[in-house]
DNA sequence: CATAATTAGTTAATCGTTTAACCTGGAATC
DNA sequence: GATTCCAGGTTAAACGATTAACTAATTATG
């Protein structure tokens, strides 16, 4: 209570320079000799002086802090990527504000309108529900953005895209040269944008193998192991599936759980295969073949891309990334 | 670009009046007539004018921001706390700063020295990993503390801690109860408050029914899956355990696989009880009895906690939590 | 040797808001 | 009818840094 906050001025009266001097000093730039520096430095250190972050940006219109927007910090899918922004940030000094949408789109949009308050130098929005009208009218509020699995018709500072298409039909390939010859799929929320690539794979991989595309094998579903176990009713329907390419890894242990019920062997009588790889997948039993999207990675990227621009870069920016087939014990 | 930002000033010109009236109308206090306010603020919708944050924390010397350290917010019980701390901080329209200590201890007191270089009004530190000492000393430093799961000697704002030590019986009695008689225990890290107050609980509980405490049942272990592997060797060194309780569901997920290689069934052969209820324990087979853990509330309250302290509260809070026991299949 | 250029530092203005102290005109009081 | 009071404002001074413009002293240049 009694702790006076030290400012710039007790510094430089102590050290007997002008608080341009020992700003100077502090942020290393402009014209100064060693020794002063030195010297302002030591007063500084000995009366424990610690520059306000927010006088500062005041002053330089930055504060250094970066909003990252998910849909939900407990989805182990954007929790990685929380993990990589996060670093990524703490190492160029950046700080990183969580906020979650709880897929509720006015808070998004209030979200939004909040982080523009609040003046952080740049937003990652993760899965953006916005409609493209909305999404729009907001990136022009907003500093500099990043989106994440997001596709928009307008230039705006970066993309992370995933390679959604390729790494689903390099999952399909890979169940029907282990002979599976029945798939299903499991395509997540219909509005899903990753979703919808991940049908074109299949679709593509299934054509290219000469096997016949059957819309009846294709059932829409929540993006949960509660979404999974819709597994049970479109087996049910069609007993000669062999195989199911889920959404992603929680709808594929709901679709292991609805095979269990129904006394289906995994991987014997059908094959599952996940998508993202989150840790649940090699801890369940048969552990999960999925397609190991580099979650973490992505986070870093995204806030690379971001200082990218706020550095100045102009041209829009869009980054690529591939998934990784991993085989384990639900589909070798 | 050309975005010229709306100042204070903008719209007490516009609106013929001085800034200060302005500021008395946006913030709804002081002395103004309805009709002035109504007018002030229909211009500042006009201009859409947005009050600097920073200008005003720099006055008011609050910055509506909250610092939340985790060790690693990847771990569900974490992200969990995070969405519960989220959320609360929401409400009381505060942001979230997210930090990740990495479990590292000079990256901990990184930490704590930029938040308070950041003006945070307040700091939640989960499971801090510091020495008292250094810890004691950061706190002098903040502003206003909330520790979640860590015992101090010093009066500090405001404290959380779990029942862990009653939890931990519930659990061994129901194990008892289930006519189990050898139950071991896989303790978790060594220095973990937790842990101890687990095994506490283990020993307790088990005089408590006049059963042997066996120390080479007992075996700390890393509060991961890996961790839990380890139930290998103490299943291969003692044939006739008949149940497990792990420091965690990551560490009974490793246990169960153990098991599984062993070719010990569970729950017929082996028993197997974890802490937390993170959502793997529901998704596994067989699902997880577990200690079910408010992590979401425990994160909420630490907000509130401290949203009290911030309010001028000054006297030290202690909140606890209980454990529930979610009986499942692992341990009927 | 005089002038220009560089170096090292200072002073003043500014960022956008709020706090504190100060006016002002009309209603209430005596 | 003069004096108080008070609601409803206004003005000026912070808050703690930085940017920009300036000065003084030293060094280089022709």
């Amino acid at each position: 209570m009694t702790q006076k906050t030290v400012t710039i001025a007790d510094v430089a009266k102590k050290a007997g320079v002008s608080t341009m001097t020992v700003s100077r000093a502090i942020n290393n730039k402009g014209e100064i000799t060693e020794a002063t520096r030195q010297k302002v430095l030591q007063v500084a250190a000995e009366l424990s002086y610690r520059p306000s972050r927010i006088a500062r940006s005041l002053v330089t219109r930055k504060t250094m802090q970066i909003g990252l927007v998910v849909p939900d910090i407990t989805n182990p899918f954007f929790s990685q990527i929380a993990l990589g922004a996060q670093n990524a940030a703490w190492e160029a000094g950046y700080n990183l504000l969580l906020l979650n949408t709880m897929e509720d789109l006015e808070r998004e949009e209030a979200i939004l309108d909040l982080l523009e308050e609040s003046q952080v130098d740049g937003v990652i929005l993760c899965s953006p529900r916005l409609l493209e009208a909305q999404l729009e009218n907001q990136l022009t509020k907003q500093a500099a953005t990043v989106l994440i699995n997001r596709p928009i018709a307008s230039e705006v500072v970066g993309l992370i895209h995933i390679a959604d298409e390729a790494g689903a039909a390099q999952a399909i390939k890979h169940l029907i040269s282990g002979g599976r010859k029945r798939i299903a799929l499991l395509s997540g929320p219909p509005h899903s944008f990753s979703g919808k690539n991940r049908q074109k794979g299949y679709v593509k991989a299934l054509e290219q193998a000469g096997l016949p595309v059957d819309p009846t094998l294709q059932c829409p579903c929540d993006p949960t192991p509660e979404g999974g176990m819709l597994a049970d009713s479109l087996l049910e329907k069609h007993p000669e599936i062999d195989a199911l390419f889920c959404y992603n890894d929680l709808v594929a242990v709901g679709a292991l759980q609805a095979c269990t019920a129904l006394g289906k062997r995994v991987p014997q009588d059908v094959a599952i295969v996940g998508v993202d790889d989150i840790p649940v997948a090699n801890l369940i039993n048969p552990r999960l073949t999925t397609l190991k999207t580099p979650k973490y990675e992505i986070g870093l990227t995204a806030v690379e891309l971001l200082l990218q621009r706020l550095r100045g870069q102009t041209e829009q920016s869009v980054k690529f990334f591939k998934q990784q087939l991993v085989v384990r014990k639900s589909a070798p």
